[in-house]
DNA sequence: TACTACATCATTGTTAACAATTATGTCAAC
DNA sequence: GTTGACATAATTGTTAACAATGATGTAGTA
């Protein structure tokens, strides 16, 4: 009945429209009309309302009564605002976290960076193998940081960012990145979580540094 | 075609059930079937299926496939992690917000802490009018501390304990609140946004310790 | 009693048609 | 050319029926 492993269409649709729309293969701004999607998964319009609805939660696009789907488009102002926000909240994640954290776990961070650095030094196209390894990165931190809510309330964010998260580390100097992140484990493993706290924030101040230079260059994006 | 004035079904149904769960009509863990809502409002399933959807990604239900929807149930834990993130988020909004607010937004503020302590102490049921006037307190900063998705990202959490907050301000001495209150205007007529941030971390912290232990001596809740 | 197999029922997933609303195009009047 | 009324088409809102899934109950067996 479904062609993916997922249970409904509805997920199905969902998942994949998402999909399209991070990866720009509908443009900020376009309108997603109920037909195009029943004629692209060939059913009916009840799954495809529900998903829209799902894509709008989640600030995908935006849904008028009477009118239906349009993509939104995220300003650069809003990507800068985003940042700020993850800066506080996953700044306060590893400090929290850091306490916690064993000798087992600061050899597992220390891996990832070397596993990162290999993949920016060695890789041609780095990109599609970093960034599944720095989410896990930095999902360490909030996972563990003791407050529940903290990894839900910065997937909420990521997930809003997703779009231009991918655009911009392609013009990145993925170097600075990895220098950060053995910032972070260094303060980690000399026990200052203050410290590491601020070698996060330092760390995604330099991102959305990177990437709001990017936007504001291509002011098309 | 609608009873109120909400456009569609889907919205109404979503509104109502949504303040239904709120102020404990539903009880979490309840089983809400399709059917039952379908006779409350008397309309087909498809509004029904999408209002509930709407209700998922809100936090108020969880949808299993093929099995429908369960009011989600808040433990203490989970209160007290969306309070710690409320106290650094509502913290920052005050401490950025401070250097922009005038001399007559001070005085907006002065005047609400003004008809609140008027409500504290002549009104003998303070509840229903303190908290809108509260909101607007505490919205005042947040749209103002020029971070767009701050405001966002508060009233996405505030959402997810409105059920509790309403049962925490019976058994609360809101005088405490009102100090809180002045306390942070004063420090923002002071110029100085830091005690300003520090003022309102202690008066979230104040509200969460009263809501914690609130739960603990009835675990009902 | 405990357990499985099977039929039955209730509930959710999906569909296709109808109703209501909004967008589009035509034509006349000025 | 512009404006407005009107008919038409396209799109969304809603409905009711059908399909598929999961829960419930019963009978039979050990």
């Amino acid at each position: 009945m479904n062609d993916k492993g997922l249970v409904t269409l509805k997920q199905n649709i969902h998942n994949e429209t998402r999909h399209e729309i991070i990866f720009g293969k509908v443009s900020p701004g376009e309108r997603i009309t109920e037909s195009r999607l029943t004629e692209r998964f060939q059913c009916s319009r009840g799954p495809v309302r529900e998903a829209l609805i799902q894509l709008e939660k989640e600030g995908f696009v935006v849904l008028v009564p009477n009118q239906g789907a349009v993509v939104t488009k995220i300003s650069p102002k809003e990507v800068e605002d985003y940042y700020t926000l993850l800066e506080l909240l996953e700044g306060k994640a590893v400090e929290w976290s850091a306490p916690h954290l064993t000798a087992a776990d600061i050899k597992k961070l220390t891996d990832i960076n070397h596993r990162l650095k290999k993949i920016a030094w060695n890789d041609k196209n780095p990109v599609e193998k970093w960034v599944p390894l720095n989410q896990t990165f930095h999902r360490f931190f909030r996972e563990r940081c003791s407050n529940e809510k903290m990894n839900w309330i910065i997937e909420e964010i990521r997930l809003r960012i997703t779009r231009h998260r991918y655009t911009s580390l392609a013009v990145t100097a993925l170097d600075d990145y990895l220098n950060d992140h053995e910032a972070i484990v260094d303060a980690i493993r000399q026990g200052d979580p203050e410290k590491a706290r601020t070698a996060m924030e330092t760390h995604i101040r330099r991102a959305r540094l990177v990437l709001t230079g990017f936007l504001s260059r291509f002011p098309g994006f």
